[in-house]
RNA sequence: GCCCCUGUGGCGGAAUCGGUAGACGCGACGGAUUCAAAAUCCGUUUCUCGCAAGGGAGUGCCUGUUCGAGUCAGGCCAGGGGCACCA
């Protein structure tokens, strides 16, 4: 048979309509079954997909592929995280309706990923959008308000200037918003909360649990929420000083052993006895409006210098009622971490010791460090906040720090303030509440009645959803459209019936995503969670995303799915889950070289498609030019592939050009899949290579082979089996490192196989030997299970030219024959010294004393020991032999 | 400033446990095929001394543990990431 090029885009298509028919990719109902469900982050439907998606798709369909061959019963859905701000942004600048705009973007990506061959269970396709989604979201909204786990308070919010909306801690970045980039304010708000904090300790202390999760996202999130173990101390205020109402001051800390060290107290600008102070005090009150001005931008915080006012109270020390310290209010104190007041040691902290200098208050060192002298130890300007032993610290003299942290707390519990403890230990964290509430239209609405009577008032599970409004949605003006709308809002009180005002807040898009993963186990439920299926399913086996996520939605999606479990809304038989993702696995980028031209009138630079760029020369002398004018173009480094950066492969260009198979394979090559890989032309050339040869293989073997179902032969000749070995350790590698989501090695190892299938097939003629046809067979068969999670359609193609009628996609990967992957003689290294001499090639069953003769036989061996008696042989068997002499 | 990760040929990278460093791919060089080219196939390719046989060095740098270190420990250097007034 003359060979013909795979046409790949032809066949992709084919094949793809072959799966549909046969519905290979839904999840089975079966619940007695095995099951594994794979799950990649679900993508906002931005427009189009580019190669850089397609990365950690193509990841969890191979392992998806690989996972159903294995006889599991496979999850591996696929939705749209589609509410958010881009959809009103086009909205804004195409004047189209932000739904039409984002179903028209899913539809699009929908055929993408099709085209893209992932088995995917479209049954259970669904959008963050769809009425039929979010309305679910609202009952367990009012699930989590029953529980007390979502609230409404008056807070400082993070204030996005240019997207008109409050941000979570989560989303500032930098100081910046996570999306505008514009710098972020701060601003007084009432708005919804969900009780995170309440999980703070078992979403810490969970973290060890996570084995399969990278250490680097646990470390991340474990930063995150930032416990801190202390001691909260009351201390006294002269009366004299104090305004009223006021008699003691709460600081907290974790360093009680330094207290003999304090200096001063500081409280926070907008700290009660701040406030107090401030009343009958012009200077102070002006200090502390200056502070609140500065808290404005964050960027501002990273260059403020630390400043105070002593607002002339005297607080009474502790340990000693005679000693007075002055308390200040001081720009560095955080109203919302422990009690937004402190108690200064400037020996011990870097912040004090400059705030200390500026208003030359007291320095005492009161920790000694390891080495130093009591007699010529000093405080310059820096701090020691390191361990070692006490001074000048009355009865805690001469205690390591840890003992005196002990002795300390424990000494302020036993004395008495107005009849209690001093002090009591007290854990706290950086972690906050999460602040749900955007103004804006495109999300979820928030299903609240404010009634001037009644107040806040839950909608009546009976009433939703409510549903977002589709006429009269202005984006014209800044703000939130539902706040303008000119009938949403007006409702009826559920309470008391008189005229009352919707919430006109929608939940952050972070709420949607961080349940997706429960709902694709049972997508078309009349109630949120079907604890049933929810049960069977979850936890998701294998989770894989981009590491960006580490904090934000990883955590939230944690905390949201205990939230709603102890709202009753987890899942079913008691099964005690706490966690959504089993295992997670973070996925690099795909970058590419990006160009640009400066611009001139300053600000963003033009960016320009690598298509259109011609580049000239390399290393140093390496030069860009606009292809069509020869213009001179800057080139930007590797950046990671984005449609801002103009240098995205968009997806259907490539498959219609290389096929799906060429993109699956060229994005798991080379690069370990938490790295980056690098788009290039050559690199997608070497993939495409690597299709045709497999088609070549194949082809030519189904010419040479025995014919499909041919019997084994008795007698397997050496030259077989060396080829069957081959065959059959290539299958457990592969297997193996798919397993292991290396797909990079995998790669390796079917490149590995397919230069020993080659050179077996070169030698093969139709008068070789039916064992050796046997055999060719059988390695080509297996071939084509091992290239099939990754190129599936070629796959399907391969087992069709050998000869069978049923789609591969059905089969299950075959067991690789132990007796095959060993070998009955091992070549072993022989060092002289740690240094290598030689190799001895010997029977696996060869003693350790046979090996250790035949070693010191060999002749390079003698001449390194050049007579010099032997003192020790260490033999390793399978491994290494080391004479030392 | 604090916390974490990563450093291997010209390049991407491989190397279960401490046991032959450089698998596999890319690029480069040489060859076969061809009227020629494309495509394909075969070979060489860490550096260095040598015509060769063979020798020496080598996983960012320096110490150490070990018969043996890319792998373990300590100290540096470089690059990347996270947090950043958190008391």
């Amino acid at each position: 048979m003359a060979t013909e090029r795979y046409n790949a885009p032809a066949r992709e298509a084919h094949w793809q309509q072959a799966w549909r028919d046969s519905n290979v990719d839904a999840a089975k109902a079966d619940t007695s079954l095995p099951k594994c469900y794979v799950l990649e982050m679900f993508p906002y439907p931005s427009g189009r997909i580019h190669v850089g998606h397609s990365r950690n798709y193509t990841m969890g369909d191979v392992f998806a592929r690989y996972k159903r061959a294995k006889g599991f019963n496979v999850l591996h859905p696929m939705g749209w995280d589609a509410f958010g701000m881009p959809a009103e942004n086009a909205a804004m600048e195409r004047k189209v309706h932000p739904g039409s705009w984002t179903h028209d973007n899913i539809a699009a990506m929908r055929e993408q990923l099709k085209a893209m061959g992932f088995s995917i269970d479209w049954d259970r396709e669904f959008a963050t959008c769809d009425v039929t989604y979010y309305a679910h979201q609202q009952q367990l909204f009012l699930d989590l308000l029953a529980e007390d786990l979502a609230y409404r308070k008056s807070s400082k919010v993070n204030w996005d200037p240019v997207d008109q909306t409050v941000l979570a801690n989560e989303q500032v970045i930098d100081g910046c918003g996570w999306r505008s980039g514009a710098p972020v304010e701060t601003k007084e708000l009432t708005q919804w909360f969900f009780r995170i904090s309440k999980y703070s300790d078992e979403l810490l202390d969970a973290l060890d649990t996570l084995g399969k999760w990278p250490e680097k996202v646990r470390l991340m999130q474990a930063n995150w929420i930032g416990r801190s173990q202390g001691v909260a101390i009351r201390w006294a205020l002269n009366s004299d000083t104090a305004p009223t109402d006021h008699s003691e001051l709460e600081v907290y800390t974790t360093r009680p052993d330094t207290l003999f060290g304090a200096s001063f107290l500081a409280v926070a600008a907008d700290h009660p006895l701040a406030i107090a102070a401030a009343k009958n005090n012009p200077d102070l009150k002006a200090f502390c409006d200056e502070c609140r001005r500065m808290g404005t931008s964050v960027a501002d915080i990273e260059t403020a210098e630390k400043k105070g006012f002593d607002t002339g109270i005297k607080a009474r020390h502790p340990f000693d009622p005679e000693w007075e310290l002055p308390v200040w209010v001081a720009n560095f104190v955080l109203m919302d971490y422990g009690t937004g007041a402190i108690f200064a040691c400037p020996a011990g902290d870097q912040r004090d010791l400059d705030f200390a200098r500026k208003y030359d208050l007291p320095v005492k060192p009161v920790i000694l460090p390891k080495g130093e002298s009591a007699d010529t130890f000093e405080i310059s300007d820096e701090a020691f906040d390191g361990d070692g032993t006490m001074i000048n610290s009355g009865f805690l003299d001469g205690l390591t720090t840890t003992d005196a942290f002990q002795l300390a707390a424990d000494k302020l519990a036993s004395l008495h303030l107005d009849g209690k403890p001093v002090a009591i230990r007290q854990t706290n964290y950086r972690l906050r509440d999460w602040g749900i509430s955007r103004q804006r239209y495109w999300g979820c609405p928030i299903p609240i009645i404010h009634c001037e009577d009644c107040g806040s008032v839950p909608v009546p599970s009976a009433d939703l959803p409510v549903k977002l409004p589709d006429d009269h949605i202005d984006f014209e003006t800044p703000g939130n459209p539902l706040d303008r709308h000119p009938t949403w809002k007006d409702v009826a009180c559920p309470s008391c019936q008189k005229p009352a005002r919707r919430e006109t807040d929608t939940m952050d898009t972070f709420v949607d995503s961080s349940w997706y993963y429960v709902r694709f186990t049972a997508p078309h439920a009349d109630k949120p969670v079907d604890g049933e299926q929810a049960a069977y399913w979850l936890p998701v086996d294998q989770y894989i995303g981009g590491i960006e996520h580490a904090i934000l939605h990883l955590l939230y999606s944690r905390f949201f799915f205990r939230a709603i479990s102890d709202a009753g809304q987890g899942p079913a038989g008691g099964k005690n889950l706490r966690e959504p993702f089993a295992a997670l696995f973070t996925q690099g980028m795909v970058t590419h070289e990006a160009y640009f031209q400066p611009n001139p009138a300053g600000g963003k630079p033009n960016w320009i498609e690598p298509t259109k760029v011609r580049v000239e020369g390399d290393g140093k002398d390496r030069k860009a030019v606009l292809a069509e004018t020869g213009e001179a173009v800057e080139i930007a480094g590797i950046e990671k592939m984005s449609k801002s950066k103009k240098n995205v492969i968009d997806l259907d260009d490539f498959i219609n050009n290389y096929g799906a198979d060429t993109a699956r394979w060229f994005v798991l090559s080379d690069s370990p899949p938490e790295r980056d890989v690098l788009y290039t032309d050559v690199g997608v050339e070497g993939a495409r290579r690597y299709v045709q040869r497999v088609w070549r293989l194949i082809d030519d073997a189904a010419d040479k082979a025995a014919p499909q179902g041919s019997a084994k032969p008795e007698k397997i000749g050496s030259e077989a089996v060396i080829l069957r070995k081959a065959t059959h350790k290539a299958l457990e590698a592969v297997g193996r490192h798919i397993e292991g989501l290396r797909f990079n090695v995998a790669v390796a190892t079917l490149y590995d196989f397919a230069n020993q299938f080659g050179s077996a097939l070169q030698k093969a003629d139709e008068n070789s030997p039916d064992d050796l046809k046997w055999a060719l067979r059988e390695a080509g068969e297996l071939m084509t299970h091992m290239i099939a999670p990754m190129m599936p359609h070629l796959g399907e193609e391969c087992w069709a030219r050998l000869g069978y009628n049923t789609l591969l996609a059905n089969q299950p990967w075959p067991a690789a024959e132990k007796a095959l992957l060993v070998d009955d003689e091992m070549t072993i290294a022989v060092q002289v010294n740690g240094k290598r001499r030689d190799e001895l090639t010997i029977g696996v069953d060869a003693s350790k004393s046979d090996i250790e003769a035949a070693a010191l036989a060999l002749e390079p061996v003698i001449k390194a020991l050049d007579g010099k008696p032997v003192k020790k042989v260490i033999v390793v068997p399978k491994r290494i032999v080391n004479v030392v002499a």
